[in-house]
DNA sequence: CGGTATCCAGCGCGATACTG
DNA sequence: CAGTATCGCGCTGGATACCG
């Protein structure tokens, strides 16, 4: 289950149901995947073709191969990556993306690039930001 | 427009650096701010126009107003998001997109949009998974 | 190799209260 | 209205250990 626990802040919303602005909206669960942490990266990786399962945890800086496993589970749950197991004797699985996965990843691969290209202008960005911090030390009091 | 040059990832790992794949890498951690989980939603409120915070909370259903600011405040300093303050009586601040918050903005609606559309394809994937889960019942205790 | 199950530290995030 | 500060619970997710 998502979220039975917490309590709903969610009342008049002036978006229609049936869209990501609507707390129990599949599609909002959906986007989660899709946008999630190591989610994203799977797909991205995965746009480069089938992957082993050891092949992903090198090819992903920083996932834990719990989470990863997580990941590809809720993916292959929605239908977005294929898992084929080969019963050899040294187990052998790979992963790919279907014909929808295929297709988010390429949405989501734009966004990516987007960031790459801009992320220079988001750190100058961020710089100037800090710089303003540090030299505005808060003139809070009267 | 997007990318000139070959970032090319050819299936092979030691993930270089300066793309998403490097743990370190900046462009992963805004990477992280857009597609989290209310830093895409504000992103995608904001497109459809200028917004005060009280709007905000409203149209984003299930988010706390700390988590709100907290985003707000990420996607400003990555300079995504526009916040205007009104010297007025009762306080009263805007929040719009940048040039740069747009153009991300735009990528994520893609990609949202992607999610509506295949969410009833999805949602049939979900269920034939969890119908072969029963009909295999695990021998997880007894 | 490719998982799964368990434990547990950390912090994400919600609730509440206070400021301007 | 638009935050900020503080507290604390619970889930996230890393580390470890163990099966097929």
């Amino acid at each position: 289950m998502k979220r039975p626990t917490a309590k709903l802040i969610s009342g008049r919303q002036k978006f229609r149901k049936g869209n990501v602005y609507d707390v129990n909206c599949p599609s909002r669960a959906v986007l989660e995947h899709v946008t999630s942490r190591w989610g994203s990266l799977v797909l991205l990786v995965l746009l480069e073709g089938t992957q082993r399962f050891s092949e992903l945890v090198r090819g992903i800086g920083g996932v834990s191969e719990k989470m990863l496993a997580q990941s590809l589970k809720a993916l292959e749950a929605d239908g977005l990556v294929a898992r084929r197991v080969y019963p050899t004797v040294p187990p052998k699985v790979e992963y790919s993306l279907t014909k929808m996965g295929s297709e988010v990843a390429v949405h989501l691969r734009t966004l990516t690039d987007w960031v790459e290209d801009s992320i220079s202008e988001v750190m100058r960005n961020r710089s100037r930001v800090e710089a303003n911090k540090s030299a505005k030390p808060q003139p809070m009091q009267a």
